[in-house]
DNA sequence: TTCATTGCAAAGCGTTTGCAACGTA
DNA sequence: TACGTTGCAAACGCTTTGCAATGAA
C-alpha cells in the first residue's frame, strides 16, 4: 500500500493527513467497504476526517483507478482497492459478504462478435451468487 | 405479455388498471427502464398512476419472478423483464444503453470448486462493459 | 503565500413507508 | 362487503454540493 501512496504523490496528489487514513483504511486483501464503513474506520484513526472527504477521497481514488466501485446490491457502492489484478466477486446472497475469486477461462472469449452489436468491449465484470458456508448453515 | 398477465392471475394477483399498465409498459424486448422510466410511461396511458404504485408493483413482479432488478451503475436500479431466458448485459460506458447478450459458455463452467471458498454458488451474472457504435464514432 | 483540500450543513436523488380513501373480487 | 391496493406526502438512506476556513507545498 506504500505502493499506493507512492504513486498517488508521483501523479501531484497533495498529501494531507485524511487521504493517508482514507487510502490505508483500503488497504489488504479481500477489502470491500462501503463509503460509511470508510468513514468509521478512518475517523477511529483520525477523529477529523469527514464523510465529505471520505467520498471526495473514494472518488478520486476511482478516477485515478487505484480503486473500483463495485454495486453488489442495489444499497450503498462498496470499494474494492485490488484494481490491479482482474479478478471477479462472490457475494453471499445472505449476508452480502464479498469475496475475491480468480476464475479460469476470459469471460471476453465468450461473447462472440455476433453478440456483440457493434460495441467495442473493454471489460467483463462476472458477479457469482450463491450462500456463504455460515449462511447455508443456518438456512 | 399477455403470458404474463394470465400468469399473475393464475396466481392470485388482484388485476387492476395500474398494475395492467405498469407490465405492458415492460413489454418488449431489450427494455430495462427505471422505475421513474416505468412510471412516466405508465402515465402517459393512465394518469392516475402513482410512483408508490409503481414502485410496490416492480417489487412484486420481481418478487414473483417475472422481472429481474438491474443495477448497471451506482444509479437507478433498471428492471429487466426478460427474466425467462438466461442472457447477459452489454452496457455502454458513454450513454449507458443496455443490451441483452447471449453468450457462449457457462460463466458457473469458469469458477473451480477450489475458487469457491465453501460459497453455494447459484447464479452468475456477467456485465460486458464497451463503447456503443454510437459513442464510439463520437469518441 | 497560494490554491487545493477540508468540514459543515443543506440539498439532492432514488426509494420506502404510514395511513386514509378506494375499488376489485 | 371485505380486504387488498392506491395515492399522497413525508421520511429515509446514500451521496453530492456550496461556501468559508484550513493547511500542504
Amino acid at each position: 500500500m506504500s505502493d499506493l501512496l507512492e504513486r498517488l504523490r508521483a501523479r501531484g496528489w497533495r498529501l494531507t493527513a485524511q487521504r493517508r487514513v482514507v487510502a490505508e483504511v483500503l488497504d489488504g486483501d479481500h477489502v470491500h467497504l462501503t463509503a460509511d464503513e470508510v468513514h468509521a474506520r478512518a475517523t477511529a484513526r483520525l477523529p477529523e476526517v469527514s464523510r465529505a472527504t471520505v467520498y471526495n477521497t473514494l472518488g478520486e481514488l476511482v478516477a485515478l483507478g487505484e480503486v473500483v466501485e463495485v454495486s453488489t446490491d442495489g444499497r450503498a457502492k462498496r470499494y474494492d482497492p485490488n484494481a490491479h489484478r482482474a479478478h471477479q466477486h462472490l457475494v453471499c446472497s445472505g449476508c452480502g459478504l464479498i469475496r475475491d475469486v480468480h476464475p479460469t477461462g476470459d469471460p471476453l472469449a465468450d461473447l462472440p462478435s455476433a453478440e456483440r452489436f457493434g460495441f467495442a468491449v473493454a471489460a467483463a465484470e462476472v458477479t457469482y451468487r450463491g450462500l456463504c458456508p455460515g449462511c447455508a448453515a443456518k438456512a
